[in-house]
DNA sequence: CACGCTTATATTTTT
DNA sequence: TATAAGCGTG
């Protein structure tokens, strides 16, 4: 035999990860600054403990997303003899909840064939909800607070362990004076979750938390002898506590990894607290730090530590390059959008020429639609790209109606999906799919709302007859067996029910069963239905060559990706557009400093996924969708995180003609905005 | 009560 | 652009 494995990773670590991988015993902090090889380093972590002799069975990984996991696990894989990383618990901190809570839940009261809400699940209800209770008004006042603003709401509460008013106070101001509205939904949205056993996400880490109080939950504890998280700088206070309940006093392994200049996500309460009170939480805390950056060329590295030195506070950390050389990043200044889009695309092709493939490209920006005007160009240049996150493959009405269906026939009581699939049907709408709601026996306990739907007819008018028929023969069909089919053959049965609905109500019918197909052909790899759900719920698909067929997987194609979900990713060449004030920061989050700070991370962590070229484009004129009746064309201002020392680090180029420079020296813009300031200043003196 | 039409209004990131 | 709420008709 070679020499082990071993001795050969040992040699492509540097001293702190190799400290990192082979430390002993005890709590671990891993600072790892970005392209610091801070994958590699987990995935030899976990090899090196298999090769210690660990069960891999007793290895916890937790990760940010599921494809963080996968491709951690491959790579320690290739490192184990025998294919033994299969059996690590690898995932995020919400899948392993499902999967723990399925085994041991009945400790809590929980039974274990629940389903899973995602987001959009816990608007439809709390939208149901607010239907029932009906939040009165004064017809001027400002509106309800919408259903997606509810969720959030509900979710910062639970995260950061924050009262009603705390969050409502702090993060949504404007919704103060409806909190008694807000707290009635929020009671009955809680009341109907326990009845219908389902758990949506905030559940799925409340309920593991609430595990480790019990025996159930401290034999899961011990069974794990080592921990490692991934992307720390990312957890909120919530999943610190299931930390410290997964590790009692007499297992104390744990290794967290995180950087505290990349953590974006706030808005899901993450918290840099816990990796800074890290060391407090778990005495004794060993900290490494890996600092040497083998991803990006020093020109670019020189660009990202420079935006980040403008950071308020940070862990102190000094990333340096081991590569030499490399062409200075580009600063693209470009007259409107289109031109941008333009840019990009010639500078994609460019450097194509020179043999970086469209794979090793990638384009970054703030939010979804930044691309928009950008993925017109590259289908007219029959440039191909894939595009991450933003997508919405879940929340378009016609997949949410075959999920409904097929979610009825795993959980007879989810009552939305109910709500959702009796108003397909013609002559039905709120009041009508209400009343048979309650027909069928959904709020007796004990009983099946399915089998009393099938067996005995709710009365429904008469233009609601023969709609009805068909579904429940539909649903007489797929019950029929008492094997039960599997979900793709379910969803095939479901398809050809909504073929007339669809073809009747919505636009483009056949595009529409084209996705259902492609449904059928996810829902092809699983054999369980409940498998499938929880998975579509944990683990959606978030990009569009998830859902597309194999062919597409051998071209080469272009990333397109929003920078969140750019995290972890690097590529040869990266382009980030819109640098511009508005867009990073994006003007959602200026006001508040914590919010600028954590738009400065992310702009940080867009330069940083660079490896060898990197460009930022920004358009001095842009179109901002019709508002009220402002003027829509807008000019910019160049990103306040690049300030000119910062640009000097660039290689500044211009597309715009001399006449729009010169009309953004004069800023017409901006004259009106001291007009504006002045006009203000009289109503408010 | 269902349904089609008109009108006002919002803000982004994701497990 | 989407989506929610309001209104008139059958």
């Amino acid at each position: 035999m070679f020499a082990s494995p071993v001795a050969s990773w040992q040699e492509s670590l540097n001293p702190a990860q190799l400290e990192a991988v082979t430390c002993g015993d005890g709590p671990v902090l891993v600072i790892a600054g970005a392209g610091t090889g801070k994958t590699w380093t987990l995935a030899c972590r976990v090899a090196y403990l298999i090769e210690q002799g660990v069960p891999p069975e007793r290895i916890l990984l937790l990760t940010f997303s599921r494809r963080a996991a996968k491709e951690m696990l491959s790579r320690a894989d290739r490192l184990v003899l025998g294919n033994r990383t299969g059996k690590v618990w690898g995932g995020t901190f919400h899948a392993i909840a499902n999967r723990l809570l399925r085994l041991y839940g009945r400790a809590l009261g929980l039974s274990p064939d629940f389903t899973v809400l995602d987001q959009a699940d816990m608007a439809d209800l709390m939208d149901f909800i607010r239907g029932e209770q009906h939040p009165t008004r004064d017809k001027h006042e400002r509106r309800f607070p919408r259903k997606d603003t509810l969720v959030s709401i509900y979710s910062r509460m639970v995260n950061a362990e924050e009262g009603l008013s705390t969050v409502l106070e702090s993060a949504f101001p404007w919704c103060t004076d409806d909190a008694d509205g807000i707290r009635a939904i929020f009671a009955e949205y809680t009341r109907r979750k326990r009845a219908q056993n389902v758990l949506d996400y905030d559940d799925l880490l409340l309920f593991w938390r609430a595990l480790g109080t019990t025996p159930a939950g401290q034999e899961v504890a011990h069974q794990f002898e080592h921990v490692l998280v991934d992307e720390y700088q990312d957890t909120n206070p919530l999943q610190a506590q299931i930390l410290q309940s997964l590790r009692p006093a007499d297992c104390r392994n744990l290794m967290v990894v995180g950087d505290d200049a990349q953590s974006i996500y706030a808005f899901r309460a993450a918290s840099i607290r816990n990796i800074l009170d890290f060391p407090d939480q778990f005495p004794g805390a060993r900290r490494i730090t890996l600092e040497q950056n083998y991803r990006s060329t020093k020109p670019i590295l020189d660009v990202s530590n420079a935006v980040i030195a403008y950071a308020r506070e940070r862990f102190p950390k000094n990333l340096w390059p081991v590569r030499s050389g490399g062409a200075r990043p580009v600063l693209l200044t470009c007259s409107d959008e289109a031109e941008q889009a333009n840019n990009v695309c010639e500078q994609i092709l460019e450097h194509r020429e020179q043999g970086t493939s469209l794979h090793q490209q990638a384009v970054l920006f703030r939010t979804g639609h930044h691309s928009d005007l950008l993925e017109l160009e590259l289908t007219r240049r029959n440039i191909p790209f894939v595009k991450f996150g933003g997508l919405k493959f879940l929340e378009s009405a016609h997949i949410k109606d075959v999920l409904a269906l097929l979610r009825l026939l795993e959980n007879p009581h989810d009552e939305v999906s109910w709500f959702r699939v009796l108003q397909l049907l013609d002559g039905i709408g709120p009041a009508g799919a209400r009343s048979i709601i309650t027909a069928i026996g959904l709020r007796q306990a004990g009983t099946d709302p399915l089998k009393t739907f099938i067996a005995t007819p709710p009365q429904v008018n008469q233009a609601a007859q023969e709609p009805l028929e068909a579904l429940r023969q539909m649903f007489a069909d797929l019950t029929s067996n008492e094997e039960g089919l599997p979900p793709s053959a379910e969803i095939s049965r479901i398809r050809q029910f909504c073929e007339p609905i669809f073809q009747q109500r919505y636009s483009s019918p056949q595009a529409r069963l084209q996705d259902i197909e492609q449904l059928e052909h996810v829902a092809g790899a699983h054999s369980s239905r409940g498998r499938f759900l929880s998975d579509l719920a944990l683990d959606p698909p978030n990009s569009t060559s998830d859902l597309a067929g194999p062919p597409l997987l051998d071209e080469d194609y272009l990333i397109l990706s929003t920078v969140h979900s750019a995290k972890g990713g690097e590529w040869d060449v990266v382009h980030v557009i819109h640098a511009a004030d508005g867009m990073i920061p994006s003007d959602m989050s200026t006001g508040d400093k914590e919010a600028i700070e954590e738009e400065r991370r992310l702009f940080y962590v867009a330069l940083t996924r660079a490896r060898d070229n990197l460009y930022v484009y920004f358009a001095l004129r842009f179109y901002r969708r019709p508002r009220g009746l402002d003027d829509a064309h807008h000019f910019a201002q160049l990103t306040r995180f690049l300030p000119e020392p910062v640009q000097s680090l660039f290689d500044r180029r211009t597309t715009a003609a001399p006449e729009q420079l010169l009309a953004l020296e004069q800023r017409p813009a901006k004259a009106r905005a001291t007009v504006d300031a002045l006009l203000s200043a009289l109503w408010n003196a």
